[in-house]
DNA sequence: ATTGAAGCTTAGAATCATTATTATTACAAA
DNA sequence: TTTGTAATAATAATGATTCTAAGCTTCAAT
């Protein structure tokens, strides 16, 4: 588990920003959640950052996605009242959330798509936030052979 | 406080489906969800319910929302960690939460744009629900004279 | 190098929306 | 009426998240 150069830039960078220090928790988390492209709950970063940080705790993994979340470089993704999970996937884009394998997919959305939903909304609605999710099925189309 | 009759009939067709009974506290919380178009939480639910029955308890209306929502009278609205809201309009929208006020807005969405939206799944994504949700602020249009 | 202040991490407690448990009550069928 | 089942209400339990407090680390100034 070791964060690329170019991404431990980027949180030096932002923690910067912020007057927060680069630590070994933080780096390690954010290098965490870039090494799979799946949206981890909180506890499943816990758990697979303990693999190469035994001594981290749930608390520090808590602090530090919340820091991340801060400082931008990862976002909260909700699903009714299912824990967070956490998307460093920082182009808008919509989340795809299968019923069967509680697995989230990330979903590319059209400029043209973005440019329509903020038209929907009457006068004197200013959104600054727009979130799209589907929920369903993922089946399987690789062939059998 | 009371249930419009074509509701109540909506009411207990969708309860008989389910072999469930029409009780007194099922019809007054799917009344108090009708009388007004904000979305209330299950608290807010429980405040407006006792004022016309003061004996009824919070776990009950829990119980009867739980009940209406799977009747599909009602849907469950979610806002990040937010405590779920409750809203009986049936047709197909999304909402606007005002990060000021902290009230949630339907917002109609026309059909071509329904129609798009389910478009942008790739192939082997098959979504049984579309959620959409603005966050912002919804600044006053009123004239002021 | 030492010190002091501020920032960090950690363990554990607290929070709070929701769900589960269970005794009591309502009710419909026999 | 009797009897069986469902519903309600009070209360406890749950669980993700946040808070608290104590010790540790970093770093700039001396
Ligand atoms: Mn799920
Ligand atoms: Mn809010
Ligand atoms: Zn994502
Ligand atoms: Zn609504």
């Amino acid at each position: 588990m070791k964060l690329p150069e170019t991404a431990k830039n980027r949180l030096e960078d932002a923690l910067k920003q912020l007057n927060l220090r680069p630590t070994q928790q933080r780096e390690h988390v954010f290098a965490v959640l870039l090494s799979e492209r799946d949206h981890p709950t909180a506890d499943e970063v816990y758990v697979r950052a303990k693999k190469s940080m035994p001594s981290i705790s749930l608390a520090t993994v808590y602090n530090c996605l919340e820091i991340l979340v801060s400082c931008k470089l990862v976002k909260q993704v909700n699903f009714d009242r299912e824990p967070t999970r956490y998307c460093p996937n920082l182009a808008e884009h919509a989340h795809f959330h299968c019923n069967d394998s509680h697995r989230v997919y990330d979903v590319d959305l059209p400029q043209d798509l973005l440019n329509s939903l903020k038209s929907v909304l009457p006068k004197g609605y200013e959104a600054s936030k727009v979130e799209l999710s589907f929920h369903g099925t993922r089946v399987d189309t690789t062939p059998s052979k």
